[in-house]
DNA sequence: GTATAAACTAAGCCTTGGCTAAATTATAAG
DNA sequence: CTTATAATTTAGCCAAGGCTTAGTTTATAC
């Protein structure tokens, strides 16, 4: 339970608010380059029309996001063609996907169910800083080896 | 890594996106009863001026998101007066701050600082199953029992 | 009891990220 | 090589959640 009668500092919790905005901001960029990564690597390129039915958004939402990706310099294409990750893109998605997994491992070996995993992981990736993602991978490696 | 050669189904993955989405939308809501809950708890009362400087954002946005949560039935209050919770609006406040508890002492249960756990556990309380709650829940027992 | 300060509201603007409907361009089929 | 279909873009709408600037109301101080 929560300390009675006391409340953090203003300050201190408006920074912290703030900092989950931020993070929010992020998000969207984060998961488009991420499967666009994917689609490359699996399918060879990456087409509008994929990203938007495994993104679950209809295509004119998905090629207004692309448009700004591509503004904010992350992605790359021309009028009907498929999508390029620039490299500032490419970076963002292999960081990307290295937390989405390890936040995805840790779940699964503290015993959460390979579905619920799968499901949670994707959200929560946007929100476990620095330090907790070593946490985790230190649990991840305790909780491989034990071999009695 | 991830399975070469193979992607999830893209409905499912599509579903997962959108179930995060759907998350997103009730956060803030979330966020701004919790807090108009710790309010009242501590000073008595809740006022715009305080929900504002604590929730980072100027008293206009606040006054307009409060409005949201007045129409959407989660508090009540009259023009230049502090704000109250419905019955709904204190039910959302109470599930929402358990949650958050949890989450924290989850954190600060498997090794990661207070501050960061404080941090982090902002932004992921949103995103946690009950599954996985039930999970963290099993993990802050053990690791405070541990007597050798 | 009236001035001044603080709290709140109103109005208006912006971006993001959804949507639909309609137009355009590429691709595939015949 | 033309036509039908599929992919993409354009245009326009909406809500959420930020902001600033300006106006009201309430509270405080003298």
């Amino acid at each position: 339970m929560r300390d009675e009668g006391k409340l953090p500092e203003a300050h201190e919790q408006a920074a912290r608010f703030t900092q989950v905005r931020e993070a929010h901001k992020t998000e969207a960029t984060e998961d488009y380059v991420e499967l666009i990564d994917d689609l490359i690597r699996v399918h060879g390129e990456a087409r509008l029309v994929d990203v938007a039915s495994r993104m679950g958004v209809t295509q004119p939402t998905a090629s207004k996001t692309l448009a700004r990706l591509q503004r904010d310099g992350f992605v790359n294409s021309e009028p009907y063609r498929s999508i390029f990750l620039t490299d500032q893109g490419k970076a963002l998605a292999t960081e990307s996907r290295l937390r989405h997994e390890i936040v995805f491992e840790f779940l699964l070996s503290i015993g959460v169910s390979h579905e619920t995993a799968t499901r949670d992981s994707e959200g929560m990736e946007h929100h476990v800083s620095e330090e907790t993602l070593k946490v985790f991978k230190k649990v991840i490696r305790q909780n491989s080896k034990p071999k009695p």
